[in-house]
DNA sequence: ATGGACCCTGTAGCCGCTACAGGGTCAACG
DNA sequence: CGTTGACCCTGTAGCGGCTACAGGGTCCAT
């Protein structure tokens, strides 16, 4: 029961993961993955170490972690006796910025919101959403033309 | 008081509503913003039409609207008679996306909150922040290693 | 006449993939 | 044994929306 050594095909990696062979192959390219062993045929052949590190690359994708933030993670991860501080503090930057976008869309939302409340539903000459979208530029009003299309 | 044909250098024209000298070129790239007259020298030489389309352009991206919505908003406003409802439609699908995005970043940041909540700052062979990003994959459990760093 | 601020074109880079093109290999079926 | 079709390989280019050069030309004030 000691030495289960499966190997994974790159399709087969890519099922287990629910990551596409495109990505598995571009992670490897920019060093996320390490290279895989190869066959004799010049087939990629996954360990399961690979499996689980992959895992982890996709949960942290998910969570909306940018790659750059995952390969720190996982350098980081290497040393297990390290504590985890630096770890945690990318966590916390990331939710911070998580937190920040979404205030930054409900902002924006609110602004649609009242955009969109404000249509008549005439013609486009009288329309309040090109109206709240263009320019009040400097006192002439209402009949500004955004034309010349290319 | 008829005719101001005041005209805008590329700088000018940058500081008149926000965009980059870059942006504004590129714009021009993709036939967003229609090329203007040149000078002797071949300067671009912007008129006030131009300023308003970009103003447009630039509030609508504030508000997040992809190019492509925004060519279409501008092309549908070109007639003025045009009954308004497309341009609603666009600008309310663009709010339903906006939506979908608060929410999926609230699940996102929730996940990410409790996430950090089972940090319990010691070593990273313990970190509760790599737990959650680990597979449990198949029962074998807490020493798994991502390793293999590239 | 000289310096610095502006302008020009064209190209390459950013992120995180995705989609080809143009091949090689492997396993199952007849 | 041959043929199909699913898989695999490399390499390159594209997406959106810019941004950042490099390597020049022009304009205006001093």
């Amino acid at each position: 029961m000691a030495g289960e050594e499966a190997v994974f095909s790159i399709g087969a990696l890519a099922k287990a993961t629910g990551c596409k062979v495109e990505t598995i192959r571009y992670y490897e390219r920019i060093g996320l993955l390490p290279a895989p062993a190869r066959t004799g045929s010049g087939y990629r052949a996954y360990s399961p170490a690979h499996r689980d590190r992959l895992s982890f690359i996709r949960r942290s994708r998910d969570l909306g972690f940018p790659l750059e933030d995952i390969r720190e993670m996982l350098r980081l991860s290497d040393d297990r006796e390290r504590p985890c501080a630096e770890i945690d503090e990318i966590a916390r930057g990331h939710l911070g910025e998580v937190k920040r976008k979404i205030a930054d869309l409900k902002a924006l939302g609110a602004e649609l919101d009242s955009m969109i409340s404000q249509c008549r539903h005439g013609a486009v000459s009288d329309c309040g959403i090109i109206g709240a979208l263009s320019p009040e530029a400097g006192g002439r009003r209402g009949r500004s033309q955004l034309g010349n299309s290319p």
